[in-house]
DNA sequence: AAACATTTTGTAATCGTTTACAATAAAAAT
DNA sequence: ATTTTTATTGTAAACGATTACAAAATGTTT
């Protein structure tokens, strides 16, 4: 690998030049700086990153961490934030947390090491003490999926209240009272869909049936398990809400098996749209999340930030999308 | 941000000694060790990871290049490649190309910039140029799903014409002659599988219905297209195999839109487990392939030759899974 | 006690850039 | 023609680690 060193000798000057034309920096002369780039060619040679960013202290690249690399709500995002990179010019770093706070813990140090522009992160749970402790040394970060209590940073999510009152209301709407739900355990944005479902009973003067709300892991399993129990009640829902993508499969796959009709014997309605639902008979009313659009705004985020570090926090919520189909006719 | 300065400083000894401390290497008084040790952790301190790299021109990162992030294949075999990377104390850079060479050179370019030890890639179609470049270069590289001719290198396949040999034989055993079947344009993975196709026709002594063999983009939408297509012939297959997970996804919609009855009226069978197979009504007869054992298997080649850069070049081929299910029951 | 061998530590070069600062060359002003 | 200003280039010091090599300290042998 030639060096800058290589490209000054052949160009007859010297390193320092090299480097102006390169950064495309003003004081060098036409003539001078064709040799140089007549240099580079020749010798295909491209700066060495490390260097550079040993020598600046900072780098093209940002730092994605995400939870769980399978589930398409991330795929989707990550996608959204690759292709806006692309297009600055900055490279994307993808880790995967796997929803476990030592490695999110590993992660964000490995981010600081790198010497990263800045992070984009959906965090765990539980608050990790390397997170507070980036943010401190001021590395530029957005939080992405899931609100961070206590600290202002800028982050970008949906209105998972809002989200989960629109789904429940319909339910309601077409006549459902005896609602089987399941949110996810420890999570925010489980605790908030929460939120929003029971809101949506209180402003229509209706008591929810509490036995029948399940908080579960957010794995397909436990969503499969937490609706078996439901159907085995000795009064057994009228209809079940999932509250997130994997839940959803679980929930589906248990009414699936036990040959319950959907919607005669029971409603169902989810979040995410997770490419099956409209496959199934009949298809499923599900509150699409705008995934691309998180991880566009996020993107953005992070690029002002990192050009004006001393901005005042922004949290951008976006509204997520009722697609009403068949899973819920008229009861 | 210290450095091994300022631990130096805190033992009272030279950067030297704190280097051979951190490295565990000989020839330091468990005394002096002991002062050293004590000042990392006050000072918590943390290794430059950057200026190590450029000291020694290596670094603990693997690159993992795939040509879609959203496709669930992809996505099981990062997992994979995430768990052996960690278990190995390495870190994993992904990028995406998105079937563009243009984004497949550049990141290639980067991951020798960044002195990667070494990377995991799904090459796209055409062979890209920086490609060979890397290799001549002796950057440590195994490829992953897609043979590439010419050169000798690590590779982890699948035996695609085994594969779609069996799936095909299954549609004949349950007694379909016409099969329409669509496979991936371009692409070697796809003309193995229409290989194996072919095969199976010839060893029953069969003669295929070439009018009914589609050569389709790897995309939902043409799936769907090709699809709709077989289906309006004036005499239409009998049963429908398509060679990857999104041609099924869309030619499912089409078959699903089109009211035609699985396995009735027409059987399905398909490559790629991809979730929604289980979850509709027949569920549906296909290929998995062993992604994670995939991702495992590339991973490990990969720290062999890491470890030995002169080792021959290997190729590991593992069988692909046929699960029989209810979609081509016999006909 | 001197000579030698061995262990422990430090000095300084190195990796490939960028960038203050100094030095030189060219142009403008006197 | 000399001085002053401005444009162009080079020199050398960072950035933060690793690692030959030299030097010092300790231990062993004669």
């Amino acid at each position: 690998m030639p060096s800058i060193k290589d490209v000054a000798d052949i160009a007859g000057v010297s390193t320092a030049t090299v480097s102006r034309v390169l950064a495309n920096k003003p004081h060098v002369r036409p003539q001078v700086r064709e040799r140089v780039l007549a240099a580079v060619e020749s010798l295909n040679y491209r700066p060495n990153l490390v260097a550079r960013s040993l020598r600046v202290q900072k780098s093209n690249k940002i730092g994605l961490i995400v939870a769980d690399i399978q589930n398409p709500f991330f795929t989707s995002v990550s996608r959204a934030v690759e292709d806006l990179a692309y297009d600055h010019e900055l490279s994307v770093f993808l880790c995967n947390t796997d929803e476990n706070p030592k490695k999110e813990d590993i992660y964000l140090d490995l981010m600081q090491d790198e010497n990263v522009a800045g992070v984009i992160i959906a965090p765990t749970r539980q608050t990790a003490s390397a997170f507070t402790e980036a943010i401190k040394l001021d590395l530029p970060m957005v939080i992405i999926d899931r609100r961070l209590q206590g600290v202002d940073i800028d982050s970008v999510l949906i209105d998972n209240i809002d989200a989960a009152y629109r789904l429940t209301e319909h339910l309601i709407a077409d006549g459902h009272r005896r609602i089987g739900a399941m949110f996810g355990l420890d999570s925010v944005t489980g605790s908030q869909r929460h939120q929003g479902f029971l809101k949506a009973f209180k402003e229509h003067d209706l008591q929810p049936s509490s036995d029948l709300v399940i908080h579960v892991n957010a794995r397909e399993d436990e969503g499969y398990q937490a609706a078996k129990e439901l159907l085995s009640r000795a009064q057994p829902p009228d209809a079940i809400l999932t509250s997130n993508g994997l839940l959803s499969v679980g929930a589906f796959r248990a009414l699936h098996e036990s040959k319950v009709a959907i919607p005669d014997d029971i409603g169902f309605a989810s979040f995410d749209e997770t490419g099956w639902t409209t496959l199934v008979n009949p298809p499923i009313t599900i509150i699409e999340q705008p995934t691309y659009e998180i991880g566009q705004a996020a993107t953005e985020l992070l690029l002002q930030r990192i050009k004006n570090p001393n901005r005042p926090a922004r949290e951008i919520i976006l509204k997520a999308n009722l697609v009403v189909r068949g899973s819920c006719a008229h009861h």
